[in-house]
DNA sequence: CGTTTGCTTGAATTCTGTCAAAGCAGGTGG
DNA sequence: CCACCTGCTTTGACAGAATTCAAGCAAACG
């Protein structure tokens, strides 16, 4: 279970963990299974843990005042779940975290993760890239919803994560892509055509 | 003209830097003025250096393929200029970097960044405290663009940086916000009426 | 086998962009 | 000091794009 956590700090970081260092980055996390439909952190809670994708998948969205879902981000095996802003200022969160096919997990708590970042230097390195990541991948997430139609915001998805639409219905890409199901549909439709 | 940079640190950080920390840094930054106008970075730069803004404004944006130009974000006095992109993998920048103002800049190569972080340590927290707060304002942003409407945006907008509109010709905001000038001037007339 | 869930399609409506024109500063040079 | 630019905003008319509402259909699920 743990493998796939360490091929992935080792992965990120450029460094080797020693076997100490595995026991103590097993003593910080723990395991946990939710099946799909079950929730990791909903509306309002505080988000005080996060967590490693070991298998599965998950979406992270809110809800309007109409009702109605927008999903800000999907994760998938090494992905992570959480939400950053009440992760570190410890407001209630405005997200729902919801498993879209059973997941196993490593969570591990705000707390943990501050020791664990001091303790060993591979894991603080793995903490940095990922927020580097985080931060252009964001960056280009904002670029494509300003300066974009929504056409093109969809073939660049297709381009970056085609895993999306095998493994997440069409009307929740949709949602990620901001549009509504019904104009999705459309222009896949004229997309075929050409 | 270090002071603001020295103040900046020390508040985000939680620390105090020490005469020497002072030192350190002033040797590893220098100063730049540019004025209304110029640019701090142009598309197909690769961005080997970013810059804390001591006075002054700028606007970074692309240029897509219809000649149209799309803002991504703005910098006032204590924020930062740079392309995280570039920076962190070396690939040449979509992106312009350009004044809006007269203003001072302290810039910092991306190799003297590095050291800089592994001696003062001050710098590194406040490097860290950064890059959550920008993972959090991205996060809300993408939250923006894919669950509001255009008004609920701008309105938004409005509490959160009312500086905004102060020191931006409103063409701007609109590019900022992803509308076309003409959309923003006429929420503004309705929302007056309300 | 019935129910739920997701996808598609059509028609009406609302929103937004585009194009063009006009007005309104602030700044510059004569 | 005035006339003229130039950059920015406003307004109107029109076209295009996306949402909404409604209906029908297929596949998956319990």
């Amino acid at each position: 279970m743990y493998d796939a956590l360490f091929e992935y700090i080792e992965t990120r970081s450029g460094l080797r963990l020693t076997e100490e260092e595995q026991t103590v980055i097993e003593g910080k996390f723990h395991h946990k299974s939710l099946r799909r439909k079950q929730y990791f952190l909903q509306e309002g809670d505080i988000c005080k843990q996060i967590a490693f994708v070991v298998k599965g998948a998950a979406r992270m969205y809110s809800i309007d005042n109409k009702g109605h879902e927008h999903i800000v981000r999907f994760a998938l095996e090494t992905w992570w779940l959480g939400d950053h802003e009440s992760f570190n200022l410890l407001t209630p969160s405005r997200f729902h975290i919801e498993m879209l096919e059973d997941t196993d997990l490593l969570v591990i708590t705000t707390v943990n993760a501050h020791e664990l970042r001091d303790h060993v230097k591979a894991f603080d390195l793995t903490i940095k890239a990922m927020d580097k990541q985080l931060a252009i991948a964001t960056q280009k997430r904002i670029h494509a919803a300003i300066s974009m139609t929504a056409e093109e915001r969809y073939t660049d998805l297709m381009n970056t994560y085609p895993q999306f639409l095998q493994r997440f219905p069409q009307n929740m890409v949709a949602s990620y892509l901001g549009i509504s199901p019904e104009t999705l549909s459309r222009m896949r439709k004229n997309a075929a055509r050409n």
